[in-house]
DNA sequence: AATATTGTTCAGCA
DNA sequence: GTGCTGAACAATAT
């Protein structure tokens, strides 16, 4: 679930809960979840140090306390954010826990444990250790631009567009909503792609990013239009008058409309 | 009971 | 070096 606008909308939510609030206590319930620093060490350097502000890149939340020391989360497949008060309101698998000095909760939930959490002093050596490309919505670049970070990649269109180290933040299901409403299969090889395609792809991941995080990256506030509802095999075209068809494409789980999104 | 799942990473191979 | 495939990771739902 977590794609750039699930990571934003968890963002906003983070900023209403947790900026500027005292850290009085911080939990590591679950140290596999931490990466490159030990739990006492987590904990020690968050205890008594207040979220300033926060930003976004890609799948990633980053959260600035002091300078120079920046807690940045992904959220892997099944993680999100709850904000509570009362114990009995805690969600199952917290594996951290921000306990603040109004006593309220943070919990950084992850089911499968896929999500990883750790505290840097460069975000952008981060970044660039892990090979993460450009945020589509912060980085204004350029139709042109777009064509050469992407005309250096071959293979299927899916698989560029979730590489993350082209373009960080789309994952399975808006990948497979960009190409749906830019009608292109998912399996077209890039190089096979007309320059106007190639335009509606680049456009298409913009207007969809914008538009899922207008609506709270919420499937039933998105239009009906979508693909992203219509997940499923053999069920009519909420786009044109073919079947939606599944696939795996790129090793993930694909689907595409057998009329309006034909293979060349 | 077998299968599938929104993400990332890595091994093995072409 | 690049791309592809499949596996691993972990927990749950169908």
């Amino acid at each position: 679930m977590p794609e750039l606008p699930d990571v934003e909308i968890f963002r906003q939510y983070f900023d209403s809960a947790s900026l500027n609030k005292s850290i009085k206590d911080v939990k590591v319930l679950d140290k596999k979840i931490l990466s490159g620093i030990s739990p006492k060490d987590f904990e020690q350097k968050l205890k008594g140090e207040k979220f300033k502000s926060t930003y976004r890149h890609g799948k990633y939340l980053i959260a600035e306390l002091k300078k120079n020391k920046l807690l940045i989360m992904h959220f892997g497949m099944t993680g999100f954010l709850t904000y509570f008060k009362r114990e009995e309101d805690a969600s199952k698998h917290i594996r951290i826990l921000f306990d603040f000095s109004n006593g309220y909760h943070l919990g950084y939930d992850c089911q499968r444990k896929f999500g990883r959490v750790t505290l840097v002093e460069n975000a952008n050596e981060f970044f660039k250790k892990k090979k993460v490309g450009i945020d589509p919505l912060k980085e204004n670049i350029s139709f042109n631009d777009f064509k050469k970070l992407i005309g250096s990649k071959k293979g299927n269109i899916k698989s560029v567009l979730m590489d993350q180290s082209v373009i960080s933040g789309i994952g399975n299901i808006y990948s497979d909503e960009i190409l749906f409403q830019s009608d292109i299969h998912p399996s077209t090889e890039i190089n096979k792609l007309k320059e106007e395609e190639l335009k509606k792809v680049f456009n298409a991941i913009k207007k969809i990013l914008t538009k899922a995080i207008e609506k709270e990256a919420d499937p039933e506030q998105l239009p009906e239009s979508w693909l992203i509802l219509h997940r499923k095999k053999e069920v009519d075209c909420p786009k044109c008058s073919g079947m939606i068809k599944h696939k795996t494409i790129g090793g993930r789980s694909s689907y595409f409309c057998n009329k309006h999104q034909k293979k060349k």
